[in-house]
DNA sequence: GTGGTCTCCTA
DNA sequence: GTAGGAGACCACA
């Protein structure tokens, strides 16, 4: 750049929001998908582009650059935590246009630049001062009051909306001082968009009037006590280091590390196919004229452009990065000579699953890496490829007691490798031989994967990745970002089947991958992964990663077709790092307690024993339904059996308890037996074998992609089905203890699936009791029973309570009448009375299974969808059950929602309040368990709080408020 | 050893 | 009546 050019600096987020709003919304006709903004930023462009080309006023550019933000974390965050905190969420269909934008800057064939850690701000000002000091001007496009201290002789503003231009008259016109000044007005007024503190009361009026009386910030802090008005000084004597941190949020960075230079930005002539492409994509008609007539190029010829549309939502988030990179990878628009064709989501999803199966496997085509250079070349690889898959093989199930095995990679359908790291020899004594040679140290090929795996612009690709997350973590590799196939395909086809990798292999690409069997064997001599031969585990690991590699090339594109592109970035992506956190924290677990019960409920179990004995007059296995039946019903003849779905007698614990109370001693001892063998086998014997001997805490396993409604769920130990019920089972909970000088936090949301429901079905007797804060199983059973809520007697509250719950399960009469153990005449009249009462949760059923059936899904309030395919079948039960499901998983499903919303934004909530020691360890449904020091736990509570009562916010403004308890002890059982 | 059944623990 | 996981037993391989 040389005197006399002039440089076009466009801030592209800044207009992005600007013509969001100040555009009427607009939709691509051909699928709805929300265009407005892109059309607002094209149009801009294209204008501004032609005017300064065919016009001699005004100036010309030579060079041009689009700006974007990278993401909301910079270095202000640093220096003020609260910085843009109180910023909401983009709206949703604002979202997706995030990544078209950058797409449409590229389609202009102009340069489209952001950094991580920086606002587009800070690079214009980098820019600017650059241009300036090579002896050019700089016109910033843009009308943001916070880029106007960059003006000057030099560097112009124009507003393109307004077709203004903003220069130094301006800016004083406007604000009362010089640009030069702007920093300080800023730093004294603040900015409560961004949340920029600056000094209460004070406006630009005043603020300018200041800066007129003692020339600049500094000087005004200093001579604070000389201003007349009482309040006006002791304001800014109190805020004033406010002040100074309001002056570094405001105050532009312009020497941004920037890896362009001017000279990427020389303008070219434009071109008008590849631009024309684009519009064709858009649908946008009438710019793909005049880009025709301008350029000459003949539309009819042009096909055109495929897009990522989901790469929009990543480059929203931390990861623009490698939402580029996955359009690249993708065969997308930043190859525009791939030769695409595809213009709309669905289309494209539909090509790649024509596609899958294109290529055949071929496992012996997979390499094996054996040395640092090999890995450097495949790290390579996959850094170009913006993409990569990753399957980790070791030594253990449990990641976090598992020793790394080896790592493969895919790059490219069917460019996989394998790197072996850990593979043992056979021989040797029990525990194996020594590792095999030709392999690369785990030292030095984590060292060179790292970088690798935390690279913003590489999207690490896995199915279940959780799981190699956590593996890597504990090795000390950092996995970001990533992509999970799996839940992926949770999110388009929750209820359609299983999200295995066989089965999403076998499904997508009609390939069945090795099982794990054909390498190790099964039975008495299988072997250990690590004593497999390395040359057959590079088929199996290799493929592992090539499959995943090829269902993420499927899956992705389906989810900006479906529409589901914010549910999976919002509720399922951000999910695995949390997650994983949470189980690698674990929850401290004394053995004692566990084993004292232990042996509490042995005793009782051997005492009750003998008397179960001496009653039935013989010794059996009382654990033996099928021998207690014979007893029961056979031997003693007692009378109300009922048979289970297989012939048997049913002894469940309500027949038990029906025989007890006509006054039979034996049932009520059996009950009273499996209550505590029970307690012991499942809960007081199996969970000391779960304490990790490394960390000495419990680390289970949450399954995200595992039900039908967005639940999660626990396993090994399953620590979401902990007893709480009896007084003995709440034993066991006093065993799940915090650290010394920590205790245990539990918050759980009160009623959330009945609040839920009040919000869906819009019920406005239950939003009013739930905004009067009043006992909402009261209040239904005073609607029904024509009573006072006041003395309810508890009797009538519990059948109201029942049909509550058999609400939200998709009540049946037969289902009520089992829980009340009244007839089903009676349990039918009840429901009748409900639907009286409550016009509007009827009608909220029958839309609701009337939506299942016509579309074969349901949907949370926040999108998630749930299948239900059978809810056609012709077997009325079948169809029954079906149905039921299909009400209840909106209601479960929100909940569940809600709280993995919740989650999401904890740590970084806690992190902001500077309780970034509160850890996050246990969910079971509704409630969060944390761990926090002492000093930090009355903190700490308002905080989690505040998260998970507007966890819903801003996405959905619920019609009811939600309510959270929290409370903190020394163990669970006392916290809760 | 594996898988189905029954039972029971949770939200 | 919804959603889960797990232990014990038992028949089958």
């Amino acid at each position: 750049m040389k005197k006399g050019d002039h440089l076009f600096l466009v801030d592209g987020s800044g207009y992005i929001f600007r013509a969001y709003h100040a555009l009427p919304p607009l939709t691509r006709k051909s699928d709805g998908l929300p265009v407005g903004a892109v059309s607002g930023f094209c149009n801009m462009l294209w204008k501004l582009l032609q005017d300064a080309r065919n016009t001699d006023v005004g100036v010309t550019p030579t060079h041009f650059a689009v700006i974007f933000d990278y993401s909301s974390k910079t270095f202000r965050s640093e220096i003020f935590p609260e910085y843009k905190a109180n910023r909401s969420e983009p709206p949703e269909d604002l979202v997706p246009q995030f990544g078209l934008i950058r797409e449409a800057t590229r389609a202009f064939d102009l340069p489209c630049i952001e950094l991580e850690g920086y606002e587009a701000d800070d690079l214009i000002a980098t820019y600017a001062r650059l241009a300036r000091e090579a002896g050019g001007d700089a016109t910033i496009v843009s009308s943001d009051k916070d880029l106007m201290q960059l003006v000057g002789d030099a560097v112009s503003m124009y507003d393109p909306m307004k077709d203004r231009e903003i220069r130094v008259p301006e800016v004083i016109e406007k604000w009362g001082v010089p640009p030069e000044k702007m920093i300080d007005l800023q730093a004294l007024t603040g900015d409560s968009v961004d949340n920029v503190p600056g000094i209460p009361g004070i406006g630009p009026k005043t603020a300018a009037q200041l800066l007129e009386e003692f020339g600049d910030l500094d000087t005004l802090l200093a001579r604070a006590g000389e201003i007349k008005q009482n309040k006006r000084r002791e304001n800014i004597i109190e805020n004033a280091d406010k002040a100074r941190i309001s002056r570094e949020l405001v105050r532009l960075k312009d020497d941004a590390p920037v890896v362009e230079g001017l000279a990427d930005f020389v303008l070219r002539p434009p071109d008008g196919p590849k631009l024309i492409a684009f519009c064709k994509a858009m649908e946008f008609s009438s710019l793909t004229r005049r880009v025709a007539e301008a350029t000459g190029a003949d539309p009819s010829g042009i096909a055109a452009t495929a897009l990522e549309i989901e790469a929009g939502a990543a480059a929203h988030g931390p990861d623009v990065g490698a939402g580029k990179a996955a359009a690249k990878a993708l065969g997308g628009p930043t190859r525009p000579d791939t030769g695409n064709v595809y213009a709309t989501p669905a289309e494209l999803a539909g090509k790649r699953a024509e596609m899958a199966g294109a290529i055949p496997f071929d496992r012996s085509g997979y390499e094996t890496i054996v040395d640092i250079k090999t890995l450097d070349a495949w790290i390579a690889e996959a850094r170009e490829a913006g993409v990569v898959a990753i399957d980790t093989e070791s030594t253990s199930i449990d990641p976090m007691q598992a020793d790394l095995t080896g790592i493969s990679l895919a790059v490219a359908p069917g460019r996989a490798a394998y790197l072996p790291l850990g593979h043992k020899s056979r021989d040797g004594d029990l525990l194996g031989g020594g590792l095999v040679e030709g392999q690369v140290s785990l030292r030095a090929a984590l060292d060179a994967l790292a970088p690798l795996f935390s690279d913003p612009g590489v999207l690490k690709v896995g199915q279940n990745i959780k799981h190699d997350w956590l593996l890597l973590l504990q090795h000390g590799v950092a996995v970001t970002p990533v992509d999970d196939t799996m839940l992926i395909s949770y999110v388009l086809d929750a209820g359609l089947g299983a999200q295995g990798l066989e089965a999403l292999s076998e499904r997508w690409l009609g390939h069945a991958p090795m099982p794990l069997k054909e390498i190790t064997g099964s039975g008495r001599n299988q072997l250990r992964f690590e004593t497999v031969e390395i040359a057959d585990a590079t088929p199996y690991a290799g493929e592992g990663a090539d499959v995943a590699l090829r269902l993420w090339q499927v899956l992705k594109p389906r989810l900006a077709a479906d529409g589901l592109v914010s549910v999976y970035e919002r509720l399922e992506r951000p999910l695995v790092e949390v997650i994983g956190r949470m189980e690698q924290r674990g929850i401290a677990v004394d053995r004692q307690i566990l084993s004292r019960l232990s042996g509490d409920f042995s005793q009782t179990a051997a005492a009750i024993e003998e008397e179960i004995y001496e009653t039935a007059g013989e010794r059996f296995n009382i654990g033996s339904p099928k021998q207690l039946g014979d007893i029961l019903f056979g031997k003693m003849g007692l009378s109300g059996a009922r048979k289970t779905a297989t012939g048997q007698w049913s002894t469940s614990a309500q027949i038990l308890e029906d025989l007890a109370a006509e006054g039979h001693e034996l049932p009520r001892k059996i009950v009273d037996w499996r209550q505590v063998t029970k307690l012991k086998s499942t809960y007081t014997d199996a969970l000391p074998g779960y304490i990790n001997p490394e960390t000495k805490r419990v680390h289970t396993s949450y399954a995200l992609a595992s039900t039908s409604t967005g639940r999660l769920s626990s396993s090994e130990p399953n620590l979401q089905n902990i007893p709480i019920r009896t007084v003995e089972g709440r034993k066991i909970r006093t065993a799940f203890i915090a650290e010394p000088g920590n205790r245990l936090i539990s918050a759980d949301y009160s009623q959330i699936e009945l609040r839920v429901l009040a919000h869906i079905a819009d019920i406005p007797q239950l939003r009013q009791a739930f905004a009067d804060g009043v006992d909402i199983h009261a209040m239904t059973a005073s609607e029904m029973f024509n009573m006072p809520v006041e003395d309810m007697p508890p009797d009538v509250r519990r059948r109201a309570k029942a049909i509550n719950f058999g609400i939200i399960y998709g009540i049946s009469a037969f289902g009520l009448a089992n829980q009340l153990s009244i007839p089903r005449e009676e349990a039918s009249a009840y429901i009748k009375k409900y639907f009286e009462r409550f016009p509007g949760i009827r009608d909220y059923m029958d839309r609701t299974k009337e939506h299942a059936r016509e579309k074969g899904y349901v949907e949370t309030i926040f999108g998630r969808r749930a299948h239900y395919p059978e809810i056609r079948s012709s077997n009325p039960h079948h169809r029954a059950f079906n149905e039921r499901a299909a009400i209840n998983a909106p209601i479960q499903g929100s909940a569940a929602d809600i709280i993995r919303r919740a989650m999401v934004r904890m740590d970084g909530a806690l992190a902001d309040a500077g309780l970034a020691e509160v850890r996050m360890l246990l969910q079971v449904h509704d409630e969060l368990i944390f761990e926090a020091r002492e000093a930090d736990v009355d903190k700490a509570i308002p905080v989690i709080r505040e998260v998970m009562e507007n966890a819903a916010m801003p996405a959905i403004s619920m019609a009811v408020p939600l309510q959270v308890d929290a409370r903190a002890a020394d163990n669970w059982d006392e916290a809760h």
